[in-house]
DNA sequence: TTCGGAGGTCTTTTT
DNA sequence: GACCTCCGAA
């Protein structure tokens, strides 16, 4: 039980300005904090949430926050105990779908799923979508899928009934499969609430008070969940900064920071405009960029901060050089790795920097692209524990269920799908009967049923040991190690890195086990459901860190490359001709300057692999830094050149494609260019980038 | 029927 | 470089 032990409010008010503290002491009804960049507000949450567990008195089983990540989440909770000296791990704390699905194991029963759902990430939904989809040449799997979550949170409506008809089906099929993705989490609560007035009473009850950060990214299901939450108590406190709104894509609704007066006309509005953070330089090139967007309210950040140094604007030929440049910098720095973040719009955009740091020697982690818990071997062993859960998951069973390889191929498969739909099993099911099977080879009979009755085994043995016990005995079952030397040869460094790959997975889920208080093999597969692209990312090493904008949000580093700086990369060529996109790629460019402490590095490169053919030009973000703190190095860029300029082939050129060699234009027509070569004649997208002229 | 290799296409951002 | 489809070998 919580006991309480009252401290004196003057320790946590003494180190906040007056703003801060005014929000602090704002303890009962809705307050909406507008917060710039650097203000502090995650500062403000904590103490807040201190607060009331150490000097009102509050339970902190009566407080709910929501983060943008769970490394947030952790960080946060650490520094409230940290500054009240008292346990508070019964806060409820987390991101909102990590929320979510807390609840929904509880009450899966009342919406018609059972409690060990598996959560479909965006790469299990599109192999769920493929197994229905077939030969649709129409409509793709990535795009049925883009369209389904933009449906399911509000930026989207079907018209097209094939499209409409897909969409049920996929419902159907997650239902069958007692399956939920990322959207369902959010969707199903609020659906849970909705029919369910007595289960929304039981937490909006409980929740005296809650609490959001990055509140201009949440969507419209989140919206209505944190009015759901708080329809008793009314005591909400969100915490936001509408130009740093990134996440549109993902419905990420401004007009949530407008409703909110709307919805609580009885708001308290705070805005906190002192940047503890950057120079002043920095804020000046931050609060001129930002003043371009004509869809904000318009705040002035002021600091205190000394001037500091211009930033620094290094342009280049090719993404070779930008990189070059950018490491020999670090090199000659004399500074700590860790003081140092590079920032890209694209993912794909790390894999030059990588390079160069490999050749350098520094040591360097990249935060999110192709994700440990995305790599083939990974989700294969993921795969085999999640059948263990969920037995109905068909998407991890038809993962696995020919890896490493048992001669269950295509053909089979069907037999067996055909088999289940007809006899009301699910594939799983449909293994025990193998024997009966006709048509099927003795051999694969035999295999198939020695997987069903091993995977029966392990399920077994899951309900007596935890997961890394699990997973250490269904990998010598499976015989899944020599399997990977077997496909990609002995000492392969492929294999090499694959078994590496899996020693580290074998290592995490040791610390999982040890930090947790029921190590099940369920508890485990839903934590790292969950995952955030951040909370992999250690910071304590002294190492480089890459990531996306995107994901830097929330962080600071003492010197920020920010690169890749042309039109068509950043702002991204998606978001022309439509000033809405056009005005957040300009927050995500505001959001990359005020990362910065110290020193912020401006990159351009004329070339980029990706647009093989055009000659790029510098990103007309560069030109809304006031020019007087930009000090340029090495060739200096013109402020007045034009856009995009795409080299066009026509008949008669002469060209060189990285496979084919040399050829000669023959035929241009609709965006393929027809090309002879000393293989013959080949048909080739005109912005293919395998091929220029020569 | 399964499996592996070859060649072609595509890549914005993420819970 | 990841993923898809197509094709030929076992």
């Amino acid at each position: 039980m919580f006991t309480l032990k009252k401290i004196n409010p003057d320790i946590l008010l003494k180190d906040l300005n007056p703003e801060q503290r005014e929000a602090v002491l704002q303890v009962d009804g809705p307050v909406l904090v507008i917060a710039g960049a650097g203000s502090g507000k995650t500062r403000v949450l904590t103490y807040r949430i201190a607060y009331l567990i150490g000097v009102i008195g509050v339970n902190p089983y009566e407080i709910y926050a929501a983060t943008f990540t769970n490394k947030a989440a952790q960080e946060m909770k650490d520094r409230i105990e940290n500054l009240i000296g008292m346990d508070i791990s019964q806060m409820w704390i987390g991101t909102f779908h990590s929320l979510c699905a807390r609840i929904l194991r509880r009450h899966a029963g009342l919406l018609g799923y059972s409690s060990n759902f598996t959560i479909y990430d965006r790469t299990d939904q599109k192999n769920l979508v493929k197994t229905f989809l077939e030969n649709n040449t129409r409509i793709k799997p990535q795009k049925l899928v883009s369209r389904i979550s933009a449906y399911k949170n509000g930026s989207y409506i079907p018209e097209d009934p094939e499209e409409l008809n897909l969409m049920k089906k996929y419902e159907q099929i997650m239902k069958e499969n007692n399956a939920l993705d990322f959207d369902d989490l959010l969707l199903l609560t609020i659906r849970l609430f909705e029919e369910n007035p007595g289960v929304k009473n039981y937490y909006a009850e409980k929740f005296k008070y809650v609490h959001v950060d990055e509140y201009q990214d949440t969507n419209r299901t989140q919206y209505r969940l944190l009015l759901h939450l708080s329809s008793v108590h009314r005591n909400i406190f969100a915490v936001g900064d509408e130009d740093q709104s990134i996440y549109g894509f993902r419905g990420a609704d401004i007009r949530n920071i407008l409703d909110f007066e709307k919805d609580f006309p009885e708001a308290k509005i705070i805005r906190l405009e002192q940047n503890y953070r950057s120079t002043k330089n920095i804020l000046k090139a931050a609060t001129k960029v930002i003043a371009n967007n004509r869809y904000r309210r318009g705040k002035t950040l002021w600091t205190e901060n000394p001037e500091g140094e211009k930033i620094k604007l290094i342009s280049t030929r090719d993404e070779i050089e930008e990189a070059e440049k950018v490491v020999q910098y670090i090199f000659n720095s004399g500074r700590p790795y860790k003081d140092f973040v590079i920032l890209y719009r694209t993912n794909a955009q790390s894999r030059s920097f990588e390079q160069v740091l490999r050749n350098y020697n520094i040591p360097y982690t990249i935060v999110g692209g192709i994700k440990f818990y995305e790599r083939k071997e990974i989700k294969d062993i993921l795969a085999y524990l999640k059948i263990l859960v969920n037995s109905r998951d068909e998407v991890s069973l038809l993962r696995i269920i020919n890896v490493p390889p048992r001669g269950i191929g295509k053909k089979t498969i069907e037999f067996l799908r055909d088999f289940g739909h007809r006899n009301n099993f699910n594939l799983f099911e449909t293994l025990q009967f193998a024997e009966n099977f006709g048509g099927i080879r003795a051999n694969t009979k035999l295999r198939m049923m020695e997987f069903y009755e091993n995977i029966n085994f392990m399920r077994e043995y899951a309900r007596e040991h935890n997961v890394y016990e699990v997973t250490k005995k269904m990998l010598s079952i499976m015989e899944y190690r020599s399997y990977i030397t077997s496909t990609f040869g002995e000492n392969s460094i492929e294999a090499e890195s694959k078994l590496e790959n899996i020693d580290a997975l074998l290592g995490s889920i040791a610390r999982f086990v040890e930090d947790v208080d029921e190590p099940s093999v369920e508890n485990y597969i839903t934590s790292i459901s969950l995952l955030t692209d951040i909370d992999e990312w250690d910071n304590k090493d002294n190492i480089v860190t890459l990531m996306t904008v995107h994901n830097a949000k929330g962080l600071e580093f003492p010197v920020v490359f920010i690169t890749g700086l042309e039109e068509t990369v950043f702002p991204h060529i998606s978001s022309f001709g439509n000033d809405y996109e056009l005005e957040e790629e300009r927050r995500l460019f505001h959001v990359a300057l005020t990362r910065a402490k110290e020193k912020v590095i401006l990159t351009f490169a004329s070339r980029r692999s990706i647009r093989p053919n055009s000659i790029l030009s510098v990103s007309r973000f560069i030109k809304e830094v006031p020019e007087d703190i930009i000090e340029q190095d090495g060739v200096s860029i013109s402020f007045t050149q034009e856009n995009v300029s795409t080299v066009r082939y026509k008949v008669g050129d002469n060209v060189y494609h990285n496979l084919f060699g040399f050829g000669r234009v023959l035929k241009v027509s609709d965006g393929k260019v027809e090309i002879r070569f000393k293989v013959g004649i080949k048909k080739i997208r005109e912005d293919s980038n395998k091929l220029r002229k020569v």
